[in-house]
DNA sequence: GCGACAG
DNA sequence: ATCTTGTCGC
């Protein structure tokens, strides 16, 4: 993996002045254009609504294990606790293989404060990423990317830090305004978030990322949809659209799942042993 | 003072 | 995030 960028390393220890200081210089030098080689299309299955069959691979043949070669290396970061220390984990996918796992456990420094997860699972996270071996072209993270504050969100702040492509999956919304009301929604449903007085450095009404409803039921809307933002290197569009292709049938995107799966087993091992 | 608030 | 059994439904 590549070395992080160290003026960006979020430190627990900073007063809470220095840590949004270093937010408004993460946010000024995160770029939410796409700026990447892979082919989003590329990142996984997402039916085609139209015409026929049961093609759940963009542009796999089902068995053609040297075509993944070429596929982009796709990232899934999630952590769990366990009293004062924190799980994290990195999985990484090549098309529907896990080609590779990293996970470290690290005491944590700060309580929870929103606004401020990256500087308390932030250095834990970047920990994880340094046992890691391989490049990913794509990261996503449980948490938002610009819809924050200072527009430096979890995944914004670790994205920027390590200059990788990323994007941030968030079940709730820190803050900004969905264009229309997100109750109720069809699957494959999304609308953009507005910034808003609550919004550092962007104008009223720009879009900072989109709810999707990623998952819904034909009986009862009782689903909420997820927040998806730009972490860095991505477009608002994009990201959704990135997001949209890794969900498969499920509310939460395949990387964060297999995430979320390996960090309970890691916790379940540290809790029970060493 | 009131309400809101990723994990 | 975490503490937690069963249960309804595809």
């Amino acid at each position: 993996m590549n070395p992080a960028r160290p003026a960006f390393v979020p430190d627990a220890s900073a007063t809470r002045e220095e840590m949004e200081s270093l937010q408004r210089e993460v946010a000024a030098v995160a770029t939410w254009a796409d700026e990447f080689d892979f082919d989003p299309a590329a990142v996984g299955p997402l039916r085609d609504s139209g015409s026929g069959g049961d093609s759940r691979q963009a542009t796999l043949s089902p068995g053609s294990p040297s075509a993944e070669s070429s596929l982009p290396l796709v990232a899934g970061v999630d952590q769990a606790f366990l009293d004062d220390r924190a799980v994290s984990v990195v999985v990484v996918r090549r098309g529907g293989t896990v080609i590779e796992r990293a996970h470290t456990v690290t005491d944590l420094e700060i309580p929870y404060i929103p606004g401020l997860l990256a500087f308390r699972e932030g250095g834990p996270i970047l920990a994880a990423f340094a046992e890691l071996t391989c490049d990913p072209d794509l990261v996503v993270f449980d948490g938002s990317g610009r819809i924050h504050y200072r527009q430096a969100g979890l995944a914004t702040h670790i994205g920027v830090t390590l200059d990788i492509p990323s994007v941030g999956v968030a079940k709730g919304l820190l803050c900004g305004t969905p264009e229309a009301d997100v109750d109720g929604r069809p699957e494959g449903w999304r609308t953009p978030i507005l910034a808003d007085d609550d919004v550092e450095n962007a104008e009223p009404g720009e879009r900072i990322g989109h709810a999707l409803q990623s998952r819904q039921y034909d009986s009862r809307p009782i689903v909420n949809p997820i927040y998806v933002s730009p972490g860095h290197r991505v477009a608002v569009d994009t990201a959704t659209d990135l997001v949209e292709r890794l969900c498969d049938g499920y509310k939460l995107p395949e990387p964060t799942r297999l995430a979320d799966a390996y960090a309970d087993e890691v916790k379940r091992d540290v809790a029970s042993g060493g």
